[in-house]
Parts: C-alpha cells; structure tokens; sequence
DNA sequence: CCCACTGGATAGTAAGAGTATCCAGAACGG
DNA sequence: CCGTTCTGGATACTCTTACTATCCAGTGGG
C-alpha cells in the first residue's frame, strides 16, 4: 500500500498522515526505495486508534504520541505501559503545590484510596486530578461526601474488573493486549460518560416532565 | 466590589474576566457611573462556575456561552436547559449522515434506549455521539455487546437517580437548581471518568503485578 | 485637582492541529 | 527511453481558541 492508498482507505488526507509520521504518532513504511515506501495493515489500524484517541478521547497528539510510545516499547511491562496510558490521560495540572485547600482534598483521595484497599502508585496524576475535582466541588457549594465517593468507587470497581479487564487479550501478542488497554480505557469511558447524560437526561424527564 | 477586587478575589487576571464579559459568559456588573460597574457575590460564583466547566469540563467558551445563555433565559423549562447543557456537553459531530455504518450504530443505540424504558429527545446529540463511539470500536475490532451496554446502562441510571439528581434542590431559586445540574453534569462526569481510571490501575497492578 | 483605576474597543499572542508548497528522485505507460 | 505522475522529506503557511496587551477618555478618592 502507498501512501496514497493508506490514504484513501482512511479517509485521512495525506498531508495528515506526513503530519502524523512526523509526530511518531505512526510507524514509518518499509523503505522499498529512497522515494517509496510501503504501508500495511498496521498502519491502517494505527491510524484508526489515532483517530479514536484524537477524535473521541479528545487527547492531544503529544499526549497520543507518549502513549505510542510506550505501546512501541517492548522493554517496558504492561502494567506499566498502562500508567503511562493513564498519565497521558491526565488533564495536565498547573497546579499551586503549596495549594492548602488542594493537599487537604488530596488526603481525602489518599483515604478513599486506602480504604477501598486499592494499589495505585502514589505518584500517579490521576490522584491529583481527583483531588483538584473535589476542590471546585467545594467551591460551587456541592461536596462530594466520602460516602457516595466510596459508592461510585465500588461500583466501578466491579465493573471494571468484571466486565472490562476481562476482555483484554493477554494471551495474545503484546502490541493487541496493550492496545486493547488504551482503547478501553479511552473508549469505554467515553462510553460510560455518554450513557450516564442519557441516563440524567431520562431520568430529568421523568422528573421534571419533558 | 470592582473588577480589580474580583480578580482579586477569583485569582483571574483582569483582562480575561473582561475578555468573558465580552463573551457573555459572565454577567455586566452594576453600573454606577459611565466608567465605573459594582460586581457581587454573583459574579464570583459564575467565575467559578465557569473555570470549572473550562479546566475540569475542557468544555470550550461557546459552549459554556450557550449553557449559560440557557440558564439565564428564565423562560426556558429546567428539563429543557439541561437538554440544552447536555447538547452543549456532546463532542459537535462532523459525520456524514448518509454513513451507512453510523446508521446502523444510531439503530442499535435506539434499540438500547428503548429496551431500556428511557425517555430521550430522539434529537438528542447524545444519541449520535453513543453511535459514533460504538462504531470506532468496531473499527477498533472491540466491540460492545448490547448485554454489557445494558448492564452499564442500568447500573448508571441506577447511579444517577438515586445518588446525583436527588441532590440538586428543585425547591430553591430557579439559578441554583440549574446550576447544581449542570456542575453534577460535568464534575460528576469527570470524577466517575477519573474514579474509573484509579479503578483500572488498581485492577491492573493486582492482574499484572505492579 | 490630579492621578491611579475603570469600562470599552481594538489588536496582538501562543499553542495546537493540521494544510500547502517545493523539491528531487523513482516508476509505469507508451 | 522519456515524459507524466507519485513519493518522501523539509519547510512554511493557515485557522481556531483562549487569552493578553494597549489605548483611550472619563471618573472619583485623597
């Protein structure tokens, strides 16, 4: 496949996709000569989860780059890979560290964190993005109780490890399992915040008549 | 209070709150003289307000323009201002409508909505931003069983009217009510996605060792 | 009565995601 | 074997979004 044909199959202009190779976004062709190279399947599909994590995550091409990245890095383990999935996922804080009202929510995620059991990396940013959510919460005059977060946390929990994890090919080959990962945690939660408007909207409706 | 104070107060420069002045997107103080306006306790609540749909919403300013446009136009039903906010919320779609895949995407989602007993404007963008999502993940060779899509669905209407609607306080000033509907749209969106993240790492780290 | 501050208008900036143009070197069609 | 079409690579331009910066004339407190 030429460049021309990935193209057309993709419905991505060229000059895209050259964006896209320079980015490392996308593997380059086999080089067949100094001004040919050929594209495969694996581009085709690369470019479509390109396309999911820009179009549907919403996440920014370096983001999608740092998770190509670590996709592409067979040294790196797969549990590991993930974090960085999720670091690039992270809206980037541009936070105040010595932010009092931030490091007191912070503790509450610590707490809701330890109390639930779960093993999260301390370092992770998804800690902080939680803690920066329940200090605007804070701020609007609507708390989030550390009951009804426990509640969503266990639900989640469950459903993730039922009905999410499970799917993930890990007997397969790496590069499947690993991209399985990133486009579930993109797509199903996308999926997840699309069916709970739907689920607000009925259920406004019902209360508020519609 | 004068603009400088309200800068002050809210930690945002002062061209910017003139800059959302300008957009709409923050009421005209009280003006007490040709180049003098008093700002309240109103205004800061908007600010606030606003940077929460902007930095944890990433919502972009014309769409918190039209979801506030909604909850200031005190003519407009609730139920129809949060069908409004949820339409500024969706991912503005570039489809082409006469793609035949997206259609029988759209076709499964209706038949969920529907097995489902919802009530949902058949308008709704939401719908179609739930079609787009099933078919990238056709494309991305996961797709979702209807199974799971209804046990998801279940599970967060389950979620949304017994933990997040019956919060918002319908018997107070119209302006409250509305805006505890669109902050819980947004914050509770953004904390379930974030909850679900930790979740998976969590669940992740016990499969693959961490 | 004067000078820092104000509202309003206009213009400029920085980042992000493409798009467009150029170029010289194949490749295939005739 | 030769001209047209494509290609990869480099560079430069464009468009949008969310701010920032400047300018201006008119207060209003000290």
């Amino acid at each position: 496949m030429r460049i021309s044909q990935l193209s057309a199959a993709s419905g991505i202009p060229i000059p895209t996709i050259k964006y896209y190779l320079r980015e490392g976004l996308l593997p380059q062709g086999e080089q067949t000569a100094v001004t040919r190279a050929e594209y495969g399947e694996r581009h085709l599909r690369r470019l479509r989860l390109i396309r999911a994590l820009l179009e549907v995550g919403r996440l920014p091409v370096a983001s999608i780059s740092k998770i190509i990245a670590a996709v592409e890095d067979e040294e790196m383990p797969v549990h590991q890979m993930l974090g960085t999935a999720h670091y690039a996922l992270s809206s980037p804080m541009e936070p105040r560290p010595d932010d009092e009202e931030h490091r007191a929510a912070r503790e509450r995620v610590n707490g809701l964190i330890e109390s639930m059991g779960w093993t999260v990396n301390p370092e992770a940013p998804t800690l902080d993005e939680l803690a920066q959510i329940l200090v605007r919460m804070d701020h609007l005059g609507m708390p989030a109780t550390e009951q009804s977060l426990r509640y969503y946390a266990e639900l989640l929990m469950r459903l993730v490890a039922e009905h999410e994890m499970e799917k993930i090919p890990f007997d397969g080959p790496r590069e499947t399992a690993v991209e399985s990962l990133v486009v579930g945690t993109v797509l199903y939660g996308k999926a997840f915040d699309v069916l709970r408007r739907l689920a607000q909207e009925s259920e406004s409706a019902r209360l508020l008549g519609g």
